[in-house]
DNA sequence: ACGGTCCCGTAAACCGGTTTGCTAAACCGC
DNA sequence: GCGGTTTAGCAAACCGGTTTACGGGACCGT
């Protein structure tokens, strides 16, 4: 009849092996301050006993708790359900695990992120799509604890990763502009925060200025009407290019923030009797994985998704605000355009069709 | 000139307030055993001192952790990518925040998955796709704490969650079969370990089993070599799928035990020019999100992925093996064909070939 | 005035490790 | 044989909370 016994402690090692508590610690974290043959019996005792240090004893000690943590504005189930998370976490892990630590994501708890910071314990932090302005970014910069912010701007001196969405943005626009298309509409990723507030410094607002640049450099204007907002997933490209297009919207090319938006709107299309790119050119950003087996494959914007989530950890691991003066605390990576089959030339008698709403 | 200043600890409350270290800790978790302007003249201190409590503290003191784990054999980067494990986590995120809970994932650290286990602090572990044999399940049933198997065989009486494979399996052959087709390549998932080891117990043989029983029942066989394994992702469907056709294999028909390979088989019947289902039909397994929205809309078998999640959770928080003993400890939820697009009726020509006995 | 309950609050043990002196013995060169 | 340096191991403080056992005072009925 075996029952749970209690877990062998540090202490019942130490009294079976007849040596002190610290010997014990020695035999494992630092062997070379015993000899060696002390070092074997112990491990040979806490061995047989099945010892093994609690990890929880062990980070209130060292005050150090082997774990990052991911912060996010969003509920688990949506980033767990978000390729774009999916691949930016895959690089946080990949860097984390080679490290030695343990990823913990920090995601609203009842409701309040404030809360679910409290509980968490970690060796420091990143914030994806949190502005530097943000309250819990002021909580967590308060306790010292490092942390690099991505997706959003930062501080000057405080460490930060973004890519280029300017130039990106204006490297698809510009494509489809130079295959003739003069008619367009954007969708665009909603705030979290429902506030009408149009935070220039929002990603939506970045992408959107350097649309506009290419646009604007061919003679041509988006409007604001031109512009379609929704949360970043294939329903919310779905719905949004519906919107769009009953709103009396004809494009002849869409220009989606989020693969996962193109994808929705590649659907909607379909939905509408549109062929892409016959009738409708599309372009994305993100690159993500899926976007080379979409039907047709993607043409969007790649920017390094796991490559990011990497150089985070690595930045959070070097202590985040104090780290080495030579390199640059803000790291943004280059975008470019990745050319496949959902973007062709303008259609001809584009026009025509497009006259016919009933 | 602010410095990150030492944490408040719940000893400075105590000294600024006035009263006791346990004063403090009643005035947050116990405050009903304390007078009612106390507690309010200690929270106020409190919140000036802009106090928090120690979470690794608190959990080492109470011996709880608030976390419940998720096993799983494979890496991390493979997991945050594979929309099955996101759905499914999701489920699991969604339980776990409703009580209180934060999860962890506890994936094989520098190759080993003990010293993972071992470094993960949890109440409770959700292990996915490891059977009751594995070693590390022995590690963790020896620790006593509660734990449940997904996807697996368990030992009788130990809580498990699984579904109805050989059902769902066999209504999709069935489906096919009354569709007329009669030549059929199973897309099976790859066991983890790449042991030659079929055991029987694995996903792959349950499903399998399913879909003969369908087969065999209108008399027709399907033979070893018309099964082709892979790992359950769009590249392994893709290079299952042309590993069959390269092998001289023509199906009128592919059964894919992962939606994810199903998506690739549909790719990489494009590629080879086949319209899909005018030439070939494909039914998935899995039923994730996005089966909805491929082209065509997958054919498949639906799991319930986040419910499974969900009900993991609750099965470990109430306390896995020692749970009240009228609920099943086992937990099977049902699985049922969803019919979409990427099935039809066997292609005419194709028919005569097979078809000699109706 | 007296013993018995409540009500508030405290002191101290405890959770299970790590880490900092410190000491006793062994080793060293001379 | 002696002071000085290593070496090996120990005792105790510490990390920051929780929880149990207890005590003093107010209130109560008699």
């Amino acid at each position: 009849m075996e029952q749970a016994t209690r877990r062998a402690t540090i202490a019942d090692v130490a009294r079976a092996a007849g040596v002190s508590k610290a010997a014990v610690s020695f035999a494992f974290n630092t062997p070379e301050r015993l000899s060696a043959d002390t070092v074997s019996r112990i491990r040979d005792v806490a061995a047989g006993l099945d010892y093994r240090p609690d990890p929880v004893a062990r980070m209130l000690a060292q005050r150090r708790t082997w774990t990052i943590g991911i912060l996010t504005p969003q509920g688990l189930d949506v980033i767990f359900t978000n390729p774009y998370f999916g691949e930016f976490s895959a690089g946080v892990a990949t860097a984390a695990e080679a490290a030695g630590m343990a990823i913990q994501f920090i995601s609203p708890l009842h409701g309040s992120l404030a809360r679910a910071v409290d509980r968490a314990s970690v060796d420091g932090i990143i914030a994806v799509g949190l502005g530097a302005d943000h309250p819990e970014i002021g909580q967590i910069r308060r306790s010292g604890i490092p942390f690099v912010l991505v997706d959003s701007t930062a501080l000057p001196d405080e460490p930060a990763i973004h890519v280029d969405d300017e130039g990106g943005a204006h490297a698809a626009a510009s494509h489809l502009v130079e295959l003739g298309h003069r008619t367009f509409v954007v969708i665009g990723i909603e705030p979290p925060s429902a506030g009408a507030s149009p935070d220039p410094a929002w990603v939506t607002s970045r992408r959107l200025r350097g649309y506009r640049a290419a646009a604007t450099a061919a003679g041509v204007a988006i409007h604001d009407d031109a512009v379609v907002m929704g949360p970043a997933s294939m329903e919310g490209g779905i719905a949004a290019f519906h919107r769009a297009w009953d709103g009396g919207l004809r494009p002849t090319a869409v220009l989606a923030m989020s693969d996962a938006m193109a994808i929705g709107a590649l659907r909607a299309a379909r939905e509408l009797g549109l062929r892409v790119p016959a009738d409708l050119s599309i372009v994305g950003f993100d690159d993500l994985d899926v976007a080379q087996y979409t039907d047709p494959p993607l043409t969007t914007v790649r920017q390094p998704n796991r490559l990011k989530g990497e150089e985070a950890v690595r930045l959070v691991l070097d202590g985040g605000r104090k780290r080495n003066r030579l390199e640059p605390a803000q790291h943004q990576f280059a975008t470019h355009l990745v050319v496949r089959g959902s973007t062709a030339v303008v259609p001809r008698q584009r026009q025509e069709v497009v006259d016919d709403r009933s």
